[in-house]
DNA sequence: CGCAGGTTTGACTTCACTCAATCGGCGTGG
DNA sequence: CCACGCCGATTGAGTGAAGTCAAACCTGCG
């Protein structure tokens, strides 16, 4: 049921990460494997996380057992940024991710000598902060076919083509969007006869009418 | 139907107003009458606010008309910090409410003389986005009664007594918690059934069972 | 070629929404 | 001081959308 370190790579220093624009500080780089923690719930924030390539979770498990993923992090997302002393959710890799790594005293060090520095990590936060707030705006609406166009939709326009490659299973985007995987597969259903999108296979969907996933 | 600037005082300017411990700007303060608008969506964002007395709501209008009230704000708070250059919600006085407004202008100087005003801006920002994750937990949760519960817990955990008093509406409840007002009634009841809480009247909550509002 | 995983589809149930009526407190005016 | 009216809250009946359980279907991979 869990991840399994099996093919973590030995981590590779020295590396510059570009945490912003104009930002960019020593760490290292390392490769997760499919559903491999990157880090725990409750485990001290040591670094912040920067996706190379792949994709990324991070989720927490409710009391009840059931899993909420927070959001999904995607080639240039930075992740982990937002953590206190310890994590409150735990990263998991969703396929196989080369992930950057930079210490948060780096990164604090950083800010305390560069003004600049302070002020993008502030932006990046902020920025944190207002996708949140869309997602929760895109939560509080109960139409279980709007949420899945939205969700597409934001996916969308990361992507410079018009057909996306999910990397999350339906289970996935039922977590993030609370719903059931049932409930999202039958949404992506009436999308496709709808003629919003279509599936060419399970993973990939091509977007046909931005208008009408946005409705 | 809307807010009618009726009793908004003059505002009194001079004031020192305290954004974060150790961090005291000068600013005004401004007193709103119940359901005035403090500043609204798409409004450039002048100001940074902060609750001395009341309650706040700031909410926005989707496209569908339904309205989602993002979150609720109480004494002590700071809201209209994570905006960009303009607002992408508007604020309303829930009750009447004295309310400190810091320029921007003022918190950026502050922020670029001293390092640990930044720093203190961006833990305030950071914190507000742990409370966004925390809500977005909440909601993704469908359970309608344990949304409710959840909400009072927290409302609980800010007061000192165990008796709540609450300033806004079961239609403000429900839209922020993506319920309708009769849904909030409704698990009202069974919490009052289930001898988790009391209600003394409609606007006053008595805390009986923790535990039981976070099952 | 067959297996295993994720995905789709189907039948049934449950829970929240909708519409509607009633209740209750509070302020106003007689 | 009491009666009325207003507004928010509660309660009820019926509907509909999403959840649950279960079976069938791909599809990529060993």
């Amino acid at each position: 049921m869990f991840a399994q370190q099996v093919t973590r790579s030995s981590p590779a220093a020295g590396q510059l990460i570009t945490i912003a624009p104009g930002l960019a500080l020593p760490g290292l780089t390392m490769t997760f494997a499919a559903d491999e923690e990157i880090f725990g719930q409750e485990e001290a924030a040591e670094f912040v996380y920067k996706v190379l390539s792949g994709a990324v979770r991070t989720s927490c498990v409710r009391s009840d057992g059931s899993r909420h993923i927070g959001d999904f992090h995607l080639p240039g997302d930075v992740f982990g940024l937002a953590a206190g002393a310890t994590h409150r959710a735990c990263a998991e890799a969703i396929v196989t991710s080369k992930i950057g790594l930079v210490r948060r005293s780096t990164l604090e060090r950083a800010a305390e000598r560069d003004g600049d520095a302070a002020r993008q990590l502030w932006s990046l936060t902020s920025r944190e902060l207002a996708n949140l707030q869309d997602h929760l705006r895109l939560l509080s609406q109960k139409d279980a076919t709007r949420r899945v166009g939205a969700f597409l939709l934001k996916l969308s326009r990361r992507g410079s083509s018009a057909t996306l490659e999910l990397p999350m299973s339906r289970e996935d985007i039922g977590d993030h969007l609370g719903l059931t995987l049932e409930t999202v597969s039958r949404a992506f259903g009436r999308l496709t006869r709808d003629q919003a999108i279509a599936l060419p296979s399970a993973r990939r969907v091509v977007v046909r009418d931005t208008a009408a996933l946005a409705a």
